[in-house]
DNA sequence: CGTCTTTGACCAGCGC
DNA sequence: GCGCTGGTCAAAGACG
């Protein structure tokens, strides 16, 4: 989980004070009770036969932002689009580009609050960021956009 | 020229 | 067994 303290400290630059921190973020995914909106769509694991539970560590982000790409210092490639139902906005899949790294995040908004942006991370970095100061710069772009919304 | 986004199709799991 | 739904693939285009 250390390799999430780059995107906590980008989180908590631009979300400090935005950052939900209701029920605990980062929290693992097991059963889904109060999580149903999160749980209830993406709980659809595929488990064939296997009577172990293959739980795959999932965390979720409630950000509270004008833009749903929030860099967190990797690159990611989106591979994908969906619509959901309970949302009338579309769900959009990234993965981390980096070799031998399968980390997937999914973005989603909330049809309830526009400006809510839910980032679903799944699995775990194993190299350094590779961003640099370069696109730091994109980072602080994106407080200013979030400074001046409010 | 290389990389990434877009978008429809495809596939697998689940409910009925 | 069939249809729906969520998740992924892959070809083509956009963009620097």
């Amino acid at each position: 989980m250390e390799n999430f303290q780059g995107f906590l400290t980008t989180s908590s630059l631009l979300g400090n004070g935005e950052f939900q921190s209701g029920k605990g973020l980062m929290e693992e995914m097991e059963d889904g009770a109060e999580n149903k909106t999160f749980a209830g769509l993406l709980g659809a694991q595929k488990k064939k036969g296997d009577h172990k539970k293959i739980r795959k560590p999932r965390y979720a982000f409630q950000t509270r932002s004008k833009v749903d790409i929030l860099d967190d210092g990797y690159r990611w490639r989106k591979y994908g689009q969906k619509a959901v139902k309970n949302n009338k906005f579309p769900r959009s899949y990234y993965r981390c580009t980096h070799q031998g790294c399968n980390v997937k995040k999914q973005i989603q908004r909330l049809t309830k609050d526009e400006g809510m942006v839910v980032t679903t991370y799944e699995g775990m970095h194993s190299h350094p960021i590779q961003n640099s100061n370069d696109n730091f710069e994109h980072i602080l772009s994106q407080m200013q956009i979030y400074t001046t919304s409010f």
